[in-house]
DNA sequence: AGGTTGTTTCGATGGAGCATCGAAACAACC
DNA sequence: GGTTGTTTCGATGCTCCATCGAAACAACCT
């Protein structure tokens, strides 16, 4: 008598796939992983609902029964990418420690976190923006992380840490800078991510910070925390 | 006998428009300014060339005496929107001074530069990605400005007036700044565009200077030089 | 065993957009 | 009046997105 291991994959019900091949898992884990890697590819508009469904191997109709739109996939994607940074800010206010500390070490990693993404964030950011309806989640979760990078910039200048900025547009510059570095990132660097989010953070916190001279110090703090945080 | 300007606009050879509204202009100059309108509104991938055409009193179909594809009006927009960051770094090397302040210079005018522009730099960026060959002339031009930028921030770093860093990533991610600096201002922004410059360029150049406190002399030497070459 | 129900897939179809082609409709010149 | 060159059009083919109804199965019930 045969194991679960052993046992062929039992036949699903609903009608035979035309593609002989099996049927791995999920449909729609399958359908999200195949349209991130040729969104990645051929950017959005460039990759044909007809492309993602013979990945998987299914027929261009077929995919409209697991998504009524291309934007639904788009967005179910960019919602994934989206836990990332917020997950970071609530770590990173969670280990406290000085205001600069902390920006550097949400700069660093959500710089890094973009780079190592599949796709075009910004291809994606544009396409969120033209459909404020479908892509609502990800706009409420954005303005989220906008407000607490803000919190943590305004502490940073009560504490006379940072120069005067303003919070709210300081906040806006830093995701667009993380933003921005995927850009030519993607478009093959011959940086490693890493290289890229350490740079990055230096420069936004240098410019942030009252005194540069304290940037070696806030930077070895990061570095701990990071180093703690990722060994637990 | 009437004059030049009261004569009506005479009767262009080939076959007349289905549109009776009179040609104004150069068709081609038409074209472009109507692409960029509703480029700027819809996004290239969201607007099709009927729109242009019905917005030039043309037919779909007519676009394709002007230009051959769709990119190549895209093409012929970012070859005019590349000219201004070029024009920029020529004049301010042009007009010397100490290195931290020609990039603050730059960085401030090529984020403003960009914010006014009608349409999204970064839409476009993606779609000459996409297409070397057609946009082989931008890709120059932004090697050459790279190059440009590099070089003055090489000899900030070695007058001692910037920090140590790399000069070609300290390039690219200028020009990632300026560009990601307009995505979330065409985005509704409640700072005016000048706003925008001066805090991106305290932002950065802060972030190099090799000490904090040279910031506010570097700013006014710029507003000098700014003041000067506007002037003449 | 045969019928019913629910699930998953398909094929056909319509509509929108890009691009090409040949011809139409003019002016200008011979 | 005919020829040539310029500008525009309409028709057409192709690709892509999305919808619809039906096909092809499994599972469950009698």
């Amino acid at each position: 008598m045969p194991t679960a291991s052993e046992r062929p994959t039992p036949r699903r019900a609903g009608r035979p796939r035309a593609d002989t091949r099996p049927v791995v898992g999920d449909p729609t884990e399958e359908i999200l992983a195949a349209a991130s890697r040729l969104i990645g590819e051929l950017g959005v508009s460039g990759t044909p609902m007809s492309r993602i469904a013979s990945e998987v191997g299914l027929k261009q109709s077929s995919l409209y029964y697991y998504f009524r739109r291309k934007e639904e996939i788009v967005a179910a994607l960019v919602a994934r990418a989206n836990v990332v940074p917020l997950e970071l800010v609530r770590t990173i206010t969670a280990d406290g420690g000085p205001p600069a500390v902390q920006l550097y070490r949400f700069v660093r990693a959500d710089a890094v976190a973009l780079c190592t993404l599949p796709f075009d964030i910004n291809d994606i950011h544009r396409i969120a923006q033209r459909d404020p309806v479908e892509f609502a989640q990800y706009w409420k979760e954005r303005a989220t992380l906008e407000r607490q990078l803000a919190s943590i910039v305004r502490r940073g200048c009560a504490e006379r840490q940072l120069r005067k900025v303003d919070p709210k547009l300081t906040a806006l510059t830093i995701l667009a800078n993380d933003e921005g570095a995927q850009n030519w990132f993607r478009n093959g660097s011959k940086w490693p991510a890493g290289a890229v989010g350490t740079y990055l953070a230096d420069l936004v916190v240098g410019g942030l910070l009252a005194g540069t001279e304290h940037l070696p110090r806030t930077r070895d703090a990061a570095d701990k925390l990071d180093a703690a945080s990722s060994a637990e």
